[in-house]
DNA sequence: ACAAAAGTGTTCTCGTTACACCCATGT
DNA sequence: ACATGGGTGTAACGAGAACACTTTTGT
């Protein structure tokens, strides 16, 4: 015997989780979904997955798609495969979850599918378990972001200390201590102060930070633990 | 509209890494593959999702049928899904990673997939990308324990801290100070010592101590920290 | 001159580490 | 009596937290 016969088959799907800052709110990106069945209805961003086509690959073309964007930071959250999630057909769906510059994103538009961000807080009633799926991405964002230096993907190639404080204060929902925080961030070695200021939210200016790329390949896996206490975070 | 037409159809399958403790080594459980492809070679447990099953059932029924064991820690790892990873169909697998309590297991018995245990540094070669998988699993286990409690679930019901000590030394190839290790254990609160001691492994005996089943359902998420430097690894 | 946000240093506290001796028991 | 592994306390250190004032500049 070299197939697999009586073994049921299935439809797999992948769907995308996009978050987005806009300096003040975390939010995530919706779609009208544009087929039936639930034609018309909030959904992430998704699509199933092709012959020849492996997961990360699917995600990444879906990723593209719908925002233009390559070279996004993109990481499986989970396989969600409830008989009946999907009320057409059996489907399992791999989700996973993007950060991405919104500014960067808005820069691309162009869109047939009608997509808008939304407040984390403000989330529409989604098709299927899209909102279960939302769920566990805010949550492992959470945990992972306590532990590793992955926020700066949410914001442009430059950015200052008082954006990505404000970042973090949003994502935990906690207030923190400039002074601690700066120092923190700047002990990781992972930031480049630049020449620049960011004039535009403060009379005085705040400097530009980049990324050192090598430094961030390599220190990906150092914890941070920016979060005071985030070890009584659930 | 209400099908899906023109999506192609795959197989949906889930494999085990299941994860055994002896008192000295760290070992998953390996199967002798009884069908084609690859018949009569070392893989993990798996098996096709059924048509009317989610995947978490899949993987518990799947661990039962090998190990006779229910009510077992069990948690999805990740999807892996390139193409030609199994060379007879498309199949996508959700690999799911148990801790079993070895003794348990060995009372179980009752076998027609001829399982043997192996120390992870010899792990045979493996069918498709199932080592692979064990690698996730390895790096998964390693990450998640430094933080949450649930080495625990490898050991039998009472356990002495000794024993305990020692998973932890095994897992993370590292040796630890006794009087830090238990002050830190014990300081989590979710061990009750009882009465009892272990007079097995030495003359004096040690106190076996069980989980606060309770706490531990609550304190689960709460980080250990029990290696020191744990943010160090990778 | 003043309002508004940016930037910076020090002290205190508490958790983590390093470290050494006595205890209980079977032979 | 002694060998073997189990159990415990303390001092030094370092990371994290709390906390307030000065600087810059546009209006």
């Amino acid at each position: 015997m070299t197939t697999y016969n009586n073994q049921s088959k299935l439809l797999a799907a992948v769907d995308c989780i996009i978050f987005g800052f806009d300096g003040l709110h975390l939010k995530i990106l919706l779609i009208k979904r544009g087929f039936e069945p639930a034609l018309g209805q909030w959904s992430l961003m998704g699509g199933f997955i092709k012959k020849n086509e492996d997961l990360d690959e699917a995600a990444t073309r879906i990723l593209k798609k719908l925002t233009g964007l390559e070279g996004i930071y993109l990481e499986q959250l989970h396989a969600f495969g409830q008989p009946g999630r999907d009320p057409i057909d059996r489907t399992i769906s791999v989700a996973y979850f993007a950060l991405i510059d919104i500014h960067q994103y808005e820069k691309q538009l162009s869109n047939d599918y009608h997509p808008e961000w939304f407040n984390l807080n403000e989330i529409p009633k989604l098709i299927f378990d899209h909102t279960l799926m939302v769920e566990a991405a805010k949550e492992k964002l959470r945990y992972k972001a306590a532990m590793h230096p992955i926020l700066f993907e949410l914001l442009p190639n430059k950015f200052t200390l008082p954006q990505l404080q404000t970042l973090y204060e949003e994502i935990y929902s906690a207030s923190l201590d400039k002074r601690n925080f700066s120092r923190k961030i700047l002990s990781t070695g992972l930031l480049i102060r630049q020449k620049e200021k960011d004039k535009i939210n403060s009379r005085r200016g705040a400097y530009y930070y980049k990324l050192d790329k090598g430094k961030y390949e390599k220190k990906f896996q150092s914890f941070l633990n920016i979060i005071p206490n985030s070890h009584k975070l659930r």
